[in-house]
DNA sequence: TTGATTGCAAACGGTTTGCATGGGA
DNA sequence: TCCCATGCAAACCGTTTGCAATCAA
């Protein structure tokens, strides 16, 4: 389990002698209840609502730190990096009607997988994307 | 096997109505022997070599109407679009070092996968995407 | 001839950057 | 106090659009 939680962030970026501001809260605290995938854009609006002006490049900061911080992972959905707080394993399933991103949890799948890569190749990951319709989209 | 070639785009243009023209020539020559799976730019740049005065309008056209008459599949990578002209089910690893995208070939991998969805969604198609380093970089 | 296609340049939308101001530690 | 972080606005970059000129059929 890797999911961001507000407590890792707070010890992590002090440590590191970073300073938490009431803006870093306010992104961390929505990230990591978000279960949408949001675009920096869905963080900057929802974080304006919670706490009124935070600015775009602050969000964009802060997702860049968070990324380089391993603590949250870009998924990278048709030229558009959406932020997703569970870093764990997993994959993702996109509705081509509405658009969303869904979390397909991955099974033992993962490991079989490598075998497909030629041996000279070092694999340190992989990510699997669903595309299709939705139940909700599928009548 | 369905890789992008010369012939088939002539007839499937002509005979859907549209015109074949030197530029869109230029371009389906250049993408039916790419294995780099080129930008829009770098489409745009190599057919002005061969063929000079190509707008960026016109490549952004041609691949549209490429990509919707499935004869080149688009592949997200790092919040760009990248063009494929292989569009048989196969898979991509990403060289975090030199950022290099090549084809791995699928295995019987592929339905083999669906399983890990719930069955109410609909899957179309998946593609995977592994990332590492690729042997040149790997030392 | 004529409607599809082209080239151009301006617009667009997401992301990045520079810099002066402000605020945690 | 001292830097780090913020807000702002302009710059950037890939992509899209509008339109008059052009050319394949």
């Amino acid at each position: 389990m890797a999911r961001l939680h507000k407590q890792i962030v707070e010890t992590m970026v002090t440590s590191s002698g970073l300073k938490m501001t009431p803006q870093r809260r306010a992104i961390v605290n929505y990230l990591q209840d978000a279960t949408n995938h949001p675009t920096a854009d869905e963080v900057l609006q929802a974080v304006n609502e919670a706490f009124p002006m935070t600015s775009r490049a602050t969000v964009y900061n802060t997702l860049h730190w968070l990324t380089e911080a391993g603590l949250v992972r870009e998924v990278y959905e048709g030229a558009m990096v959406r932020y997703d707080p569970n870093t764990d394993r997993h994959h993702h399933f996109v509705c081509r009607g509405c658009g969303k991103v869904e979390d397909i949890i991955s099974t033992q799948s993962g490991d079989l997988l490598s075998l497909s890569v030629p041996n000279d190749y070092q694999v340190e990951n992989l990510e699997i994307t669903f595309r299709g319709l939705c139940p909700d989209c599928k009548t």
